[in-house]
DNA sequence: TAAAGTAGATTACAAATGTAAACGTAAAGG
DNA sequence: CCTTTACGTTTACATTTGTAATCTACTTTA
């Protein structure tokens, strides 16, 4: 349960991270081939958002002679999570189990990922509610799917 | 399965689209008062927001009298969905089994939700693989996690 | 040693976003 | 009928994001 990571990075910069993440230390060359690759950025672009996101602090920096090799300040699970947290803050409680039941459909797990999943249902079973509100508006659900409504 | 959406609203206007799908049909004054309370919005703010989702095309606006009903354009479920699946195209697909269990873990559920993801589990049981390898560095995974790499 | 190539830093600029005040017009109240 | 109110529209402006060129200081190479 990592609290407070609050960095907010931008699509762009994910991608940057993603690189990263990929091989823990790399220079910027490196990202800026493999996403002259992927994305077909123009190698100055790609230098933009590595800056961006050094100056943020989400890059490290360390000299490597004339060049600098570039790592993760921030660990890629717990940002990964967090993330998804914040945007999960934007969904309506109600719909936050359909939202998991569309996400899982769409993915490609592994044979571990599944037994990750069936365990912690498993315990929320313990914790399952008859029926979530809508929280959209606070104080006053008036919302369809709530019965408990107004 | 809902193909292009591809509308991408900000996590403002997002705000008010939960007032508005929470509600069927509302008025302005409602969506304002809303986040007057929730968000601490000064109206200003909110009827900027209601006029960027209605030049979208999001909002529909039908005339009442003198002042206007919004509605929305788009599904609320649907929209979730494809929007929760453009976020993971960030994500690495190594990462997207825990990033479900986290998602889960932080959830709050109804019995009905877990029934329903117990249901899609079973299903992606028959689909499920040993590893999943990473693509964030595209042809040449030297990532951490992936034995298969490079 | 002069030319060419690299890498990081600086500058550019349009579009989107957050945040809001001001404006115009019609309605409702006095 | 005039004033206040309410609502939609217009304008404002700083910040973030996407997208990139240019500049500067080395370094490698011819």
């Amino acid at each position: 349960m990592v609290k407070e990571m609050e960095s907010k990075i931008s699509d762009a910069e994910w991608e940057v991270m993603r690189v990263v993440w990929a091989q823990d230390k790399v220079t910027s060359k490196e990202i800026i081939d493999v996403l002259q690759q992927k994305k077909e950025w123009k190698p100055a672009t790609t230098k933009t958002f590595i800056g961006r996101l050094v100056k943020k602090g989400i890059l490290y920096t360390e000299e490597e002679g004339r060049k600098f090799l570039y790592s993760s300040a921030i660990n890629e699970s717990d940002f990964i999570n967090s993330t998804l947290d914040e945007t999960f803050e934007n969904i309506c409680n109600k719909d936050v189990g359909n939202a998991i039941v569309n996400l899982i459909s769409n993915a490609t797990l592994s044979f571990k990922d599944i037994e990750k999943i069936e365990k912690v249902i498993e315990m929320k079973k313990k914790e399952a509610v008859e029926e979530i509100p809508c929280n959209c508006v606070p104080g006053q659900c008036r919302c369809n799917n709530c019965s408990s409504g107004h």
